[in-house]
DNA sequence: TCGTGCCATGAACGCGCTCTCACGGCCCTA
DNA sequence: TAGGGCCGTGAGAGCGCGTTCATGGCACGA
């Protein structure tokens, strides 16, 4: 008895490949065709494969796997950032949905890494080194120098949002310079004629891509666009923002806000300075986050499907670790309004 | 050159183990033992293995060390629920910061996997076969039987919130019973009366030691507790609740509500109602997320600390794995009561 | 001086799988 | 009837490490 603790130096139970085949009548070589959906495997002896694994609760072993087949059967999802502050946006868990939804019933790992700047270094060697098939990127800053040293290093990376600095990553992205065009489109039809934004930072192309649109659309009603004031994403920096703007031009009567986040600040400030929305004000947003529905009032929003984006990124990651041709080297996914009171 | 693209069957690059030893003047062992941190390594070794690592950027192949060592060096973060929802709460997040944060400098990684109920057999079987060393589990509700199924399987788990289900899980809490008492007493201590609550869902621990904490305080203050109304963790729901309390108990003057998330529901119906707050109607949320010092007024509410929670709950997990003994079953950790202006 | 430990090291086996290679059976064509 | 494909299959090498096991050097006490 003592001797069973004892001993006892564990390895992991369950089957090996071997007994499954054993118990198909078949040889392992065979069972590995089965397992990775080769050609040139009988009926009969796929069935006999399917069947012993379902019996036996046969699942492979990804370490062995990895080893033998020289690649990591895993993706990574690394988050670029300071403090992690991606993680709790809406943004990131949509997107994550549909990561997960897009893997689903392949054999494809999700492997979450974190990274702040200063430890870039660590993990490049570590991808480096084959640990991940590929890699999908979300960076709080368009001008990260990350996406650049995976793709030197040769790691398929794909990239959540348009990223700002050279060379050409393949990225999928919101089209937010048209969100913010039909915003204010909106806006124009509305009657509106003093229309400002409340710009997401310059530092990332979501913001600087809503800017433009939001540009063009007064260009095109012949508007003057200069009514900007900058903002992260966050209430605090949208309150301070339309403060300036209420300061610089009281007659405003509209506003773009680049993030439902940070017009939550705008509505706020809005409605300190004893301006109705819409009436007085027309706000319109960007997002359509669970914040947008129950924002006082309601807010009209530009609606972006992050959980498409999520599948679409990873459909073009898996697509180029089949060696797919013909991908989209980069994508623009479509925005849509969403009228509710504010606008 | 055309060979040379043509056979170019690419094993990842780098260094392998080999190279470090021959660089650094010893036997492929030894260079083990350095990397494992084992005894019964010279200093000298020790020094030329470290430089010749250093200077070789070499990183060990996982799926190399998990097939000879029999572990995956990695542990698994289960999200068990219907659709994701759990992603997008800041709850979520505050905890993968603190999950990652433990994680830091230790060679493990993080497995992230979402799985509905029905997709829990493969999952399970999934791990049986050892593809992560642990896990930790964040779960919608209270009585998911996937705790238990993995502890059958011999797979350490630590679980975030307490486990209603029968048996005993490690966790680790938040102390939602203290929180809710605390929460009225504050309410007792500005004179309130009649004390009403927006209880979480009665499937989740969470719900039911908050509602548990906010009964004790009444009974202190031999106040009747007898204004309950359930709500899960949207603001719609909070409306609905509200409007329920303000029907059966027009006289409330003070209420905690289980979430800040629920609280935005309460505070719109409040004002719909024209009831003011504090001045009418006291209101303490719970969770201190950003949504508390957004909200108008800003929230008084229970602050718990996630990210807290998350680097106990890896501290746990890695202490099992270690081996190490007198860890404590289960912890609760702290809340602290935030004033603003709400109450 | 010779043993008896303890420390430091290297050789070699094997983890569980994929992949290459070789082989044999079948159908088709000459 | 003989030859050439193509399909289906199995044997076996080896992926890059961890982990025994054996060995040798050195300090100590006898």
């Amino acid at each position: 008895m003592d001797v069973m603790t004892e001993i006892d130096r564990q390895r992991r139970p369950g089957p090996r490949i071997e007994e499954v085949a054993r118990l198909a009548g078949v040889s392992k070589s065979t069972v590995s065709r089965v397992i990775n959906d080769e050609p040139y495997v009988s009926a009969r002896a796929r069935d006999a494969v399917h069947t012993a694994i379902t019996h036996l609760k046969y699942s492979p072993n990804q370490a062995a796997r990895s080893l033998a087949g020289s690649k990591a059967n895993a993706i990574a999802l690394i988050v670029s950032e300071q403090s992690g502050r991606v993680l709790g946006d809406p943004f990131f868990a949509g997107m994550l949905r549909g990561v997960h939804a897009e893997l689903t019933g392949r054999q494809i790992q999700l492997l979450l890494m974190l990274s702040q700047p200063e430890g870039h270094d660590d993990l490049l060697t570590y991808l480096a080194s084959g640990h991940a098939d590929g890699a999908l990127l979300v960076s709080l800053h368009g001008d990260d120098p990350l996406p650049h040293r995976l793709q030197e290093i040769g790691l398929p990376v794909v990239v959540a949002g348009r990223p700002l600095g050279a060379g050409s990553v393949p990225f999928v992205d919101s089209d937010n310079f048209t969100g913010g065009l039909d915003a204010v489109r909106h806006l124009v039809s509305l009657g509106r004629t003093r229309i400002a934004t409340v710009s997401g930072p310059r530092d990332m192309a979501a913001g600087l891509d809503r800017l433009s649109g939001w540009r063009r659309g007064l260009g095109e009603a012949r508007l003057p666009a200069d009514l900007v004031a900058e903002a992260d994403f966050t209430p605090e920096s949208g309150a301070r923002a339309m403060t300036e703007l209420l300061d610089r031009a009281p007659d405003v009567d509209a506003v773009f806000v680049a993030a439902d986040i940070i017009a939550l600040g705008v509505l706020q400030v809005l409605h300190a300075r004893g301006k109705r929305v819409p009436e007085d004000v027309a706000v319109v947003g960007f997002d359509d986050s669970l914040l947008a529905s129950t924002a006082t009032p309601p807010l009209t929003t530009v609606r972006q499907d992050v959980e498409q984006l999520g599948r679409t990124m990873t459909w073009r990651l898996l697509g180029e670790l089949a060696g797919e041709d013909g991908l989209p080297p980069s994508l623009l996914l479509p925005t849509s309004l969403v009228r509710r009171a504010s606008a």
